[in-house]
DNA sequence: GTGAAAGCGCTAACAG
DNA sequence: CTGTTAGCGCTTTCAC
């Protein structure tokens, strides 16, 4: 068995309490005591028994991350990056990390109500927030600390951190625009998440601002992953062939649907602009690679788990709720367009 | 507060002991009681203290997996398959998931260290085994139960789950080589990680086999990110102009192969054939479509965790070294070799 | 400065 | 069938 604080006390003599404050580093302990027990304690090989103490203590030490995944294949590279992130910041702060990978709206809050409920974790990092997100309002509803990645509808006041996806998808339809494209098609997010309008209204916004009217029939609602993007690839495609410009809301459903783009024998970039949204390793080594906007992916997961911590330990956050500006990244995948007249 | 027990049993006026063993489902209870307690625990809304009953229990009901990374832009969609399966398993069987986001190397033995002795999980879960792996050297010592997904050449006993690398790039090598390749450039995985090993020795068996002599000059050695494979894709390329194939020992690798080998331009597929392993979703849609080997990820990561949470509970393994055969998957990436002759 | 004692919330012997 | 008691390993008053 382990070796417990009982063990040391015993082998030394004193009482387990000496043992615990001389090991917890309190001041009022006597240097030479402390020095002897934690001598003793490096000897017999002694570690803290962390479930004992968080009983006592009544905190974990530990947050929770839920992904919500689509299926099987779940396989987004943003994900394991975000994740990277809040992993090595949670260590860095000597906090555990403990994962859900749960498909979103399958039995997802039971999810939420055993890890507050039970208490299992200190706090709650949320991510792919919803327009009107039923799990932000169960924590609001508990009190129950959480930090989000993205805003939301939801009528309350909560601490998050966002990129101005807005921005990002006014910038990147502006650059086309720039580049001569007059038929911009949209594939959009699922309509539940929140970004998805976000990024849905920085397309719309660019295109008035332009005088180009907003055509619904080329707007088209994908699913986040490569195969959907290359459906509505095709769809589009083959439905309107006066469609040279398709903005993607993430990379993923960019690369599928730069596949269908090829598929039909059309030359990206030439014939045929794509952009994507991340950012991902990928869109760097995609044929060709990808224009995008970039998050900061590493970075967000580092700092919304900085601010859960913060929260957790009752520091008040100076700023609890960040926008952060996404940056265009121009690359090959969008080009002048071949019927463009920008400067005609 | 939450409410305990205590709270329970005090409103009803009967003893935590019963509250605890009407709610644990015991048999030596009356029926009525039970049912009683029950609904009064509903009622109050009483929710275990998981922390409590670990303490009492002495386990933890959680498993843990510390994922390799490689750096911050860290972005294996891979390994999101493999957390999902392996997340998704844990969570069917009432497990919680601890994860550490750890850089290989740099203090990695620490955080085995502290998951071990300080009983924060109940097993582990390893993965990227490497030839001489301290890590399963340490767990075994500690006699602290775990779950391999890959062998090592560590000399014990214990229980793994892998994929015959070795039989998948052998049949990638004799597919190349019967479209009439001759010259096929082979970048390896880091050689600290045994599948490496058997990929390369899969590679050099098949030449063998074919008669082709194993030119070590045409072997390389890559870091499994997409950039890593472009690099060494460009070496390849401009240094061996008689190359026609080259084998990546994983699907990114691949990727960012296929960018040099087409701003050299060759055409891939046609001038040279490039190959993968792992068969992520992004294979099928990268362009031309990916030639590879796929490991069924998801199920995988199911399986050792399930293997794990046996063990762990102390039923036997029926089978605890598994080596599955992967399967072979051609697509466009891998064609007849231009200067080929197989069927002259 | 140190020890004794209580208690975090739960489960598990052991009586009765 | 149910209550009493003890204890998991630790922290934290409160005395001395």
């Amino acid at each position: 068995m382990a070796i417990t604080q009982q063990d040391i006390a015993n082998k030394l003599g004193i009482s387990v309490a000496t043992v615990s404050r001389a090991l917890g580093g309190y001041s009022d302990i006597a240097k030479s005591t402390q020095e002897h027990v934690k001598k003793t304690a490096q000897e017999m090989g002694y570690r803290p028994n962390v479930i004992a103490r968080r009983l006592q203590k009544q905190q974990t030490d530990t947050i929770g991350f839920i992904i919500p995944t689509h299926g099987p294949r779940f396989s987004d590279p943003y994900f394991t990056e975000l994740l990277t992130g809040i992993g090595n910041e949670a260590a860095e702060q000597d906090y555990d990390l403990l994962v859900s990978t749960r498909a979103a709206g399958s039995g997802e809050m039971k999810i939420y109500q055993r890890m507050v409920s039970e208490q299992r974790v200190d706090g709650l990092l949320i991510v792919r927030t919803r327009q009107d997100d039923q799990r932000i309002r169960y924590l609001i509803k508990e009190n129950f600390p959480f930090v989000a990645f993205g805003r939301s509808d939801t009528n309350a006041n909560y601490p998050y951190l966002d990129v101005d996806s807005q921005s990002g998808i006014y910038q990147i339809t502006q650059h086309l625009i720039d580049l001569g494209h007059k038929k911009l098609a949209y594939i959009s997010a699922p309509k539940q998440l929140q970004f998805a309008h976000h990024r849905l209204t920085g397309y719309k916004q660019a295109l008035l601002a332009n005088n180009i009217p907003v055509d619904t029939d080329l707007i088209f609602c994908g699913e986040l992953t490569e195969s959907s993007g290359y459906k509505l690839g095709l769809k589009i495609l083959t439905k309107y062939n006066d469609v040279t410009a398709i903005i993607a809301s993430n990379d993923l459903m960019a690369l599928g649907t730069m596949k269908a783009t090829r598929e039909l024998g059309y030359e990206i970039g030439e014939d045929i602009a794509i952009t994507g949204f991340d950012d991902v390793p990928l869109a760097t080594h995609a044929h060709p690679p990808l224009t995008t906007v970039r998050q900061p992916i590493y970075e967000i997961g580092r700092q919304i788990c900085r601010m859960l911590l913060q929260t957790v330990n009752n520091t008040p956050l100076e700023n609890d709720q960040v926008l952060l500006k996404p940056e265009l990244i121009i690359r090959e995948s969008s080009k002048l367009s071949k019927g463009g007249d920008a400067y005609s």
